[in-house]
DNA sequence: CAGAATCCAGAATGATACTG
DNA sequence: CAGTATCATTCTGGATTCTG
């Protein structure tokens, strides 16, 4: 197996060698654990979930008051993929009305660290990457137009 | 604005506290940096091709025979929207035939050392993941059958 | 070689109405 | 309150064909 896809195994600082050392096979990309996890959370819902219950735990129409522009349906559909994958705990509560409480798993817990080293990559860095967008924007209109 | 969406300041340790200290709203999580970020390297393909280029530069037809299952409109499209984010750098050889080598810049670089964090998060835990999901699978199918 | 253009299938997301 | 069901729409990814 190639180390391409199974760790990213440090912050290469690119070399940039002009040879060509090995042929970069990357087969079984689709097993991939970093692009299974960037799907999951790369969705338009689950890390605003993630760092709400980071905060403590919720109730249903508490996450659905607090994301504005969630609908309903996304939000169950995000909190079941969340569950399913073992980051985010459901407790019923068989009150009445019925009342449910999600918070983060410790195994949620744990991916707080890293999304928040990324989150910090984020917040660093989009105000670069909003202006190569707009001169890129830019750039297509003079070629175009 | 609130502090939620902003830059998931640290790996909260979940204190479960059962009051409500803030009304968590999360307003302007469309411009949410951390979401903005996920969504971009969060498709089926951008995190294979920044971590190829983070090894050493390609040209394009390297990147279509090292990812293997990729299309040659889905490279294309890849590598514009990391180009358009100023994470990639495209250079054209006018040579016959022509040549177009692909690279990192020094932005996309340091998203090298946060992706890194997150791979080894996904290394490290999507054994648990999958059992989770398998576990899953099979309650749904006790319940459903 | 490195793409652009076109067409298409399926998934993700959303609005709305209904339910225990 | 906390969902489920249905339908419509948008977005994503892919196959194929064509070009400088």
């Amino acid at each position: 197996m190639s180390a391409a896809h199974t760790g990213v195994p440090a912050p290469v600082p690119a070399p940039l060698d002009t040879r060509m050392p090995t042929p970069v096979p990357v087969e079984e990309h689709e097993a991939c654990p970093v692009s299974d996890v960037l799907r999951r959370i790369g969705d338009k819902w689950s890390v605003l979930v993630i760092v709400l219950l980071g905060q403590r735990r919720h109730r249903f129409n508490e996450l659905h008051r607090g994301i504005e522009g969630i609908s309903q349906r996304m939000l169950t559909r995000t909190l079941r993929g969340l569950e399913v994958d073992g980051l985010v705990h459901r407790e019923v509560f068989p009150t009445v009305p019925p009342s449910v409480e999600y918070s983060l798993t410790p195994l949620g817990r744990t991916l707080l660290e890293p999304l928040s080293a990324l989150a910090g990559w984020a917040v660093e860095h989009h105000g670069a990457i909003e202006r190569s967008r707009r001169a890129h924007a830019g750039a297509a209109d003079r070629d175009g137009g």
